[in-house]
DNA sequence: TCATAGATGCGAATGGTTTGCATTTGCTAT
DNA sequence: ATAGCAAATGCAAACCATTCGCATCTATGA
C-alpha cells in the first residue's frame, strides 16, 4: 500500500498520523504471516527505527481498536498476534509440529449460526474456528523418523 | 462421583492418590462451569484446605496431562480456564456483555474436517471452536435500556 | 517398616503486557 | 507560520498469570 494510503487509513480511524504508525501497519499489511507485538518490535529496530516496545503494544490496541488490525489469541501461544485486517473473512489451520499458521478462506459455520441463534436463543456477533493438526510438510518427515 | 472412584482415576492415571487431587477433581467434575486455577484455589480455601496456588497449578498440568481434565483459553480472557472431562465433544457460546460460558454439544465440522484434509494435505487432529455473542438475558437488558 | 519417586509449600523468577509520568509531537484554530 | 492542546512516546516500574528451584514431606510398593 502507498505510504499516502497508510496515512489516510490513520487520520480517517481519528488516530494521529506518527511514522511509527505508518511503519507498523506497513509491515501488516505487507505480510501474511501473524506477528507478535515482539516481533513486530524487532523487525522495526532492525530497520533501525528507534521506537520502544510500549509504544508498539500501545499502537497495536489503536489499531485493533480502530479495527485497521485484528488480534488473535492462539490457543497455548503465550504471545497475542496481531494480523492487517483485509476484511476477509477466514480462520486457521495450525501445524502442531512446526507451528505454522495457514488461513482458510472458506467458512463451514454461516448456516449452522442461524440455527444455533434459534435453538439457543443467543444473538451470535462473531465466531472463531481453529484447526490443529500436521501439514504435509511435518507429516513427511514424520513418516521418515519413523521408517 | 464417589470419592473412591475419583481416587481409582488418579491412580489409573498413574498419579499418586492425594487429598488435594481429589478435592480438584471433585470440585470440578462437580460442575459444569469453567474455572480458573485461581477460583479453583480460592474454592479449596474456603473449604478450609490449606492448599498452595502452586500446587493448584502443578496438580492441574497433570491431570490434564493425563487428560481427567481439559484446559481451555478462551479468547481476550487472560486466565486459563479447567473443565472436567467428561469425553463429550463440545464447544462453547460465549456471552460478550455476561460473560457467561455455555457449552454445545452439536459440533457442524466433522465432515467439513475431512474436506479440509483433502483440500489443504493436513492432517487434522483437533479443533476449537467458540461463538460469541450475546445471551437471552443479556439482549433483554439491553433492550431495557436502550428504550 | 524403609527407600524413594513424586508431591507440596514457599518464595522468587519469568515473561508478556500495561501503566504512570514526564516529555515530545501532530493537529487545529488563530 | 505559530500557539495551544490533546494525543503519542520513552522509560522505568508495575502487573499478573504462571512457572520454577529447592527444601521438606508423603504415598506407594518392596
Ligand atoms: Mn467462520
Ligand atoms: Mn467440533
Ligand atoms: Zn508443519
Ligand atoms: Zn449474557
Amino acid at each position: 500500500m502507498r505510504k499516502e494510503n497508510l496515512i489516510d487509513k490513520i487520520m480517517d480511524a481519528g488516530l494521529k498520523n506518527t511514522k511509527y504508525r505508518v511503519h507498523i501497519i506497513d509491515l501488516l499489511s505487507g505480510t501474511e504471516e501473524l506477528l507478535s507485538a515482539q516481533e513486530i518490535y524487532h523487525r522495526l529496530i532492525h530497520k533501525k527505527l528507534r521506537i520502544n516496545l510500549s509504544t508498539v503494544y500501545r499502537t497495536l490496541d489503536k489499531l485493533v481498536e480502530t479495527k485497521i488490525v485484528s488480534r488473535v489469541q492462539i490457543e497455548n501461544e503465550k504471545q497475542a498476534l496481531y494480523e492487517y485486517n483485509r476484511n476477509i473473512h477466514h480462520h486457521f489451520l495450525i501445524c502442531q509440529s512446526c507451528n505454522r499458521i495457514i488461513p482458510i478462506y472458506h467458512c463451514p459455520l454461516h448456516e449452522y449460526e442461524q440455527k444455533l441463534e434459534e435453538e439457543s436463543g443467543f444473538h451470535i456477533t462473531a465466531h472463531r474456528v481453529e484447526f490443529f493438526g500436521y501439514c504435509s510438510d511435518c507429516q513427511k518427515s514424520v513418516t521418515k523418523h519413523s521408517s
